[in-house]
DNA sequence: ATGCCTGTCTGGGACAGA
C-alpha cells in the first residue's frame, strides 16, 4: 500500500500536474495541502474521473486540505484540531480509507517569528500534540502525512544549509522541540528512518535556481504509529514532479506499506 | 539585504507562502 502527502500550492492551478501525478505513481490513499479554494470549488469531479474518492476542507484563497484514496470513499473521522474552537484556518483533515487510519495536515507557517503567526504556529503544533497521543495508541496502522513546517536539523539530510533561513519560523528550537515533543510519543518519521543524513528534500523555493541547485528543505513528512512502522518498507519523494512546468514549490512524499 | 517567485482574489496591488 502506498500513501503519499503533497503540498500541491493551489489545487486549481496544479490540477494538471496532480492528476499526471496520480496516474503515474497511483497511491492508494493521498493526502493534499495548499488547495487554495473552497469547498465549492474542489475539483472532486475530475478526481473522480481519475477513480479517487476525496474529501476535503477547502477556505478561499489560502490553507486547505483533503484526503484521497484510490477506488474507495475515505470515510471521514474529523475536520479541524480540538482545542480551540476560534480557529478558522482549514488545517486539519483526518479519515480512514483503505483500512487505514490517515491526517492530512499542514501546520502553519509561522513566519515572522517571533509574533502573532509563530504564536499561532506554536499552539497548533501543541493541539497535534495532544490530540496525537490517542492517535499513536491506536491498534490500526495510523500515519500523519503533511506539510509540518519544520526543519528538524541544521544537518544536511534536513536542510542543505541552515544559513539564509536561520531566522526563520521553520529553524527555531520551538519550531524542534514542538516537532520533537510529537516525536517523543514514539512516532516514526519514516523518510528519515530509512534515509537518515541523506539530502532528500521535498520543498525548493520558486526562485534563485533553488531546485536546479537542489538547495531544498525536508519539511513534508510521514509520522507512523507502532502499527505502521512495522510495515513500513520503502520511503522516497517524487522529485520529479518539482521538475515540471508550473510545477508546486514542494515534491510529494511518500511511504510503502506492507499489505 | 531582499519573497528575488507564484497563486489567489480581483481587476492592480495586496496578501500569503517558507
Amino acid at each position: 500500500m502506498k500513501i503519499a502527502t503533497f503540498n500541491v500550492n493551489g489545487i486549481t492551478a496544479r490540477l494538471p500536474r496532480l492528476l499526471e501525478w496520480l496516474e503515474s505513481t497511483r497511491p492508494d490513499v493521498a493526502c493534499l495541502q495548499e488547495l487554495k479554494t473552497s469547498d465549492e470549488t474542489f475539483p472532486v469531479d475530475a478526481l473522480r474521473d481519475a477513480g479517487y474518492g476525496a474529501i476535503w476542507h477547502g477556505q478561499k484563497g489560502f490553507n486547505g486540505v483533503a484526503i484521497l484514496a484510490r477506488d474507495a470513499e475515505p470515510q471521514e473521522r474529523r475536520r479541524g484540531l480540538p482545542g480551540d474552537p476560534d480557529d478558522t484556518h482549514s488545517r486539519y483533515i483526518e479519515a480512514e480509507a483503505h483500512g487505514v487510519v490517515v491526517a492530512s495536515i499542514y501546520l502553519p507557517n509561522g513566519n515572522p517569528q517571533p509574533g502573532p503567526k509563530f504564536a499561532y504556529k506554536l499552539a497548533w503544533f501543541e493541539r497535534l500534540r495532544e490530540h496525537a497521543a490517542s492517535l499513536f495508541d491506536d491498534p490500526r496502522t495510523v500515519v500523519l502525512a503533511g506539510d509540518y513546517n519544520v526543519v528538524a536539523t541544521d544537518e544536511v539530510g534536513d536542510i542543505y544549509s541552515p544559513r539564509s533561513y536561520k531566522d526563520d519560523a521553520l529553524l527555531q528550537p520551538e519550531s524542534r522541540a514542538a516537532w520533537q515533543r510529537v516525536l517523543d510519543q514514539g512516532w516514526t518519521d519514516a523518510i528519515d528512518s530509512l534515509h537518515h543524513g541523506k539530502p532528500i528534500y521535498t520543498y525548493w523555493d520558486y526562485f534563485r535556481n533553488r531546485f536546479s541547485r537542489d538547495s531544498g528543505l525536508r519539511i513534508d513528512h510521514l509520522l507512523l504509529n507502532a502499527a505502521a512502522k512495522a510495515r513500513l518498507e520503502q520511503a522516497g519523494v517524487d522529485r520529479d514532479v518539482r521538475a515540471q512546468e508550473k510545477p508546486s514549490d514542494h515534491a510529494p512524499a511518500w511511504i510503502l506499506l506492507s499489505d
